[in-house]
DNA sequence: TCATGTTTGTTAGGCATCAAACAAAGATGT
DNA sequence: ACATCTTTGTTTGATGCCTAACAAACATGA
C-alpha cells in the first residue's frame, strides 16, 4: 500500500524535475536571450504556421494573461508580430518575424536532447505508469481547483 | 519502445501537475495571505522546531536567494523571526513567532489531502514507477547543468 | 599574522506563472 | 434594435524561481 511518505516524495520530485528540466532549457537559451516558454511559442510558431494567439493559449496550456506577457516580450524583441485578424477585431494572429525565422534556424533542437537525457533508456512500462499517475493527479487536482471556485 | 510523443507528454505532464497542486495550495492558502513555498517553511518550522536558514536550503530544495526573499516575507508579516547565532556572525536561525504559531494553528492540514486527492487510490506498483522515472530524470538533468557550467 | 579561499545571506534583475479586474468586440435572445 | 452574455487580450500586483554579483565573516595555510 502506497503510503505519505511516498506520495511526499513524488510531490516534491515532480516540482524538483520540472524545474531541473528548466534550467537546462534555460541555460541553453540565455546566450540567445530568450526564455523557456519563448522557446515554446516559437517552436509551435515554427511547426505549424501562423496561427490564432487564443489556440496557443490551449496548446501551451497557461492562462491567457501569462501567454501576453510572453508574447509582448517577443514582440518587443522584434521575433513575433501580431496581426489583426478581419472579421473578428479581438483576436490576434501570431506569426514569427524573418528575425524570428533567422533565429530559429539557429538555435539547436534541445527538445530532443533534453528528453532524451531525462528519460532515455528507461523501460517503457515505467515511462507510460509516470504518463498514467500525473495525468490522473493533474485532472483530479484540476477539478479540485474548479469545484472550490464557488467559495 | 518509447517514442518521443511519450517522452514529450511526460515532460508536459510533469509541468501541469506541479502547477495544478501550486494552484490548489495557492487558492487555500489565500485566505491567510502565504503563498506555497512559506507554508512549506511554517510546515519545517513546525514540525522540526528551529533552523539554520542554511539547512531549510538543502531541506526546500531552492536557492539560497530564493529563501532569502521567502524569508524576508515571512519576517515582514510577523510569522518567523531570524535569530542571530553565537559563534558564526554569517548564520541565523530562523524560528516562528507565536504570531507564526498561532497561524499555524489555524490552518487545515492540507498536505494530506492534496496527496490524497492527487495520488489516492492508484496501485502502488504505478506510483513506484513514476518516483523510479522523475528520480532519475531529475538526476540526470542536474547532471546535465553542472556539466555545462563550464562554458 | 595575513593573504587567500569558502560559506552564508542579501540584493538586483529577469522569467514564468496566476488571479482579478478591465476594455473591446462579437454573439445571442427577445 | 438593444440589452446582456461571452470571448479575447491586456494590465496590475503577487508568488516563486534563477543567476550574477556583493559583502561580511569564518577557515586555512604559508
Amino acid at each position: 500500500m502506497p503510503n505519505k511518505h511516498d506520495h511526499s516524495l513524488l510531490a516534491s520530485l515532480t516540482k524538483r524535475c520540472y524545474f531541473a528540466g528548466r534550467a537546462v532549457m534555460d541555460a541553453a537559451l540565455r546566450a540567445h536571450d530568450i526564455g523557456s516558454t519563448q522557446w515554446f511559442v516559437l517552436h509551435h510558431l515554427a511547426l505549424s504556421g501562423p496561427m490564432m494567439q487564443r489556440d496557443l493559449v490551449d496548446l501551451l496550456q497557461v492562462e491567457r494573461a501569462t501567454l501576453s506577457v510572453i508574447i509582448r516580450e517577443l514582440v518587443r524583441k522584434g521575433l513575433v508580430e501580431q496581426v489583426p485578424v478581419e472579421r473578428d477585431a479581438r483576436r490576434k494572429m501570431l506569426q514569427m518575424t524573418d528575425a524570428g525565422k533567422a533565429l530559429w534556424d539557429q538555435l539547436p533542437n534541445f527538445e530532443t536532447l533534453i528528453h532524451a537525457t531525462a528519460f532515455g533508456e528507461i523501460p517503457e512500462a515505467d515511462i507510460a505508469a509516470a504518463i498514467r499517475v500525473l495525468s490522473i493527479a493533474t485532472e483530479r487536482l484540476t477539478n479540485l481547483s474548479l469545484k472550490g471556485d464557488r467559495t
